[in-house]
DNA sequence: ACCAATCGCTTGGCATGCCAAGCATACCCA
DNA sequence: TGGGTATGCTTGGCATGCCAAGCGATTGGT
């Protein structure tokens, strides 16, 4: 940090403040302290308090033993982070990915699920008005 | 590093390597070449091609670009970086708040689809035949 | 045979992640 | 009033992420 003084904004980086608000919400509905946290997730307390407040960006081992720790799934934490959506298609496939991903259907099912999601998306894409369809690249 | 000498296998981290790996493959199947990746990523070359071989864990920031220039999508790359492992519960949720976070879906759909992935969930519970189920822990 | 281009990799170092130790405040109970 | 314990925060420094520069090997054109 070269800002010697001023407690200004941080305004250096936005997504580091989300992602830490969202963490110290999430702490504090369930009522852990820094310390508590620190100890479930092997993360020092000082490095939590420091994430939280946003001045710095954690690793991903560190983000994901916190999104464990916080019962969390961690994908919603990867949001907050502005990894999976933003300025990407990903929205669209969120859907997609989790179903792919669940461990609790049978491939069968698994198909037969996303051909019902997939119908719906586009009975909805034949009959829309103006929907926000960003397809684009990031720079 | 605590390791001294012996440059052979890197044995010290096995997700590291796994992840690496996974990205490699993707990139030569993509037909790039480390420095073309590199210009696309914004991300050094010799650094991409020590995060393939393992020897270090890439920032969340590297993991995106990196995930977004190879067209791959977030989620996978964090599996394969061994962050989103099915813990059977967050798998769950994660498909169910998809579902009920998705802007592509009416109302009336999104419940419909959440009732048949809960059918199928029940189903597979009573039904409880081969469990090929990954129950992954971390130190 | 040579040079040019491109490949992946190694190395030295600045920037940042992350931690141990300690500080300031607030609340309790004797 | 003083000590015990809880909270969050600051600081100094080791470990690691990440990059600019440069190296040896390979390919191909002249």
């Amino acid at each position: 940090m070269q800002n010697t003084e001023e407690p200004e904004t941080v305004e250096d980086d936005d997504p580091r403040r989300m992602l830490g608000g969202f963490i110290r919400v999430q702490r504090q509905m369930a009522n852990l302290s820094l310390r508590q946290l620190s100890a479930m997730t092997e993360i020092s307390n000082p490095y939590l308090s420091q994430v939280e407040r946003g001045l710095h960006e954690p690793s991903i081992r560190v983000l994901k033993s916190i999104a464990d720790a916080l019962n969390v799934s961690a994908e919603i934490l990867f949001e907050q982070a502005g990894l999976i959506s933003g300025t990407e298609k990903l929205g669209d496939e969120a859907t997609e990915s989790a179903i792919r991903a669940d461990q609790r259907l049978t491939d069968p099912q698994r198909h037969a699920l996303l051909g019902v999601y997939r119908s719906y998306v586009e009975t909805n894409r034949s009959g829309e008005t103006t929907r926000k369809k960003t397809t684009r690249k990031e720079a």
